[in-house]
DNA sequence: GCTTGCTCCTCTAGTCGCTAGAGGAAGTAC
DNA sequence: GTACTTCCTCTAGCGACTAGAGGAGCAAGC
């Protein structure tokens, strides 16, 4: 049968860790399990299918409310599931700004790195592009 | 003459927002300027420069006890420039990271949200590949 | 002179998603 | 009975800011 799990047992099960599983429940994603006698969580498997979840999702990115959202989501299968695809599509314009933006940001640190003639930092190209931004290619901000 | 600036005045040159340039006072990253009689701080053209710098450095990612060093190699033009070059090799090599888990990650996202056919939640891949860490294609963790 | 309105000052606290550590109790192994 | 591990709660810290309170300086108009 599906048993109870300590804290320790979910976290290696899950991935996620320790404290990071008292935080989840402390914020209000995942519940506040049962405890035993002596006062320790008790979790059962639906918990685990819930951190493994969290954790997966984390591990793409997507921010708790997000997370949060989408959870609620999968308690309620009946209702239509444009939400969840939205947060989707949302997350991957960002993933997709971001990866152009590193992209971008790549480029110029290879110029960086290549024309560094590895002299002195008065004629180093690296000091210089970052002193001066009108040299640059980088013109669009943005979290990188 | 290269006179002397407001805060406002040198946020606005340097497009660094006013509290984060008394931020980066705080943490020493700026040199407290001198001030007005009224007690303002009062920024000269080579403050600028500097602010333009770490603004730039920023820009590009680096962080800030990375930018601490940058700064104190370019004030210092007879050093060798190697630690300059290895500290943006670095971060090249960070940059080149998140730019693998970034695209792998996309992948996985239009996957989600191209397989998703606008149903019920029940039947949302969006929801089961998140439920699912087995049925996907991302393996390798790391900060996306 | 006086008021209006903008910028500036300091200080504290909040953001996000955890992570670290203190100090103590419960459970397990020998 | 004692050593060891795991668990408990609580508080504080990380990085890099951002927001807001409460007050003072300063320039312009009347």
């Amino acid at each position: 049968m599906t048993g109870a799990y300590t804290i320790g047992e979910a976290a290696r099960e899950s991935g996620v860790k320790v404290p990071t599983i008292r935080y989840y429940e402390e914020i209000g994603l995942l519940p506040a399990p049962p405890r035993t006698e002596g006062g320790r969580r008790s979790y059962g498997a639906a918990d685990l299918r819930r951190l493994a979840f969290i954790r997966h999702a984390r591990e793409l990115g997507f921010e708790i409310d997000a997370i949060r959202t989408l959870l609620q989501l999968q308690d309620q299968p009946d209702q239509p599931c444009a939400a969840a695809d939205a947060i989707a599509r949302d997350h991957l314009v960002t993933v997709e700004r971001r990866i152009a933006s590193l992209t971008a940001l790549r480029a110029e640190l290879q110029r960086m790195v290549e024309g560094c003639s590895h002299g002195h930092v008065a004629s180093c190209r690296v000091i210089e592009i970052l002193a001066d931004h009108g040299e640059c290619a980088h013109h669009e901000g943005g979290r990188a």
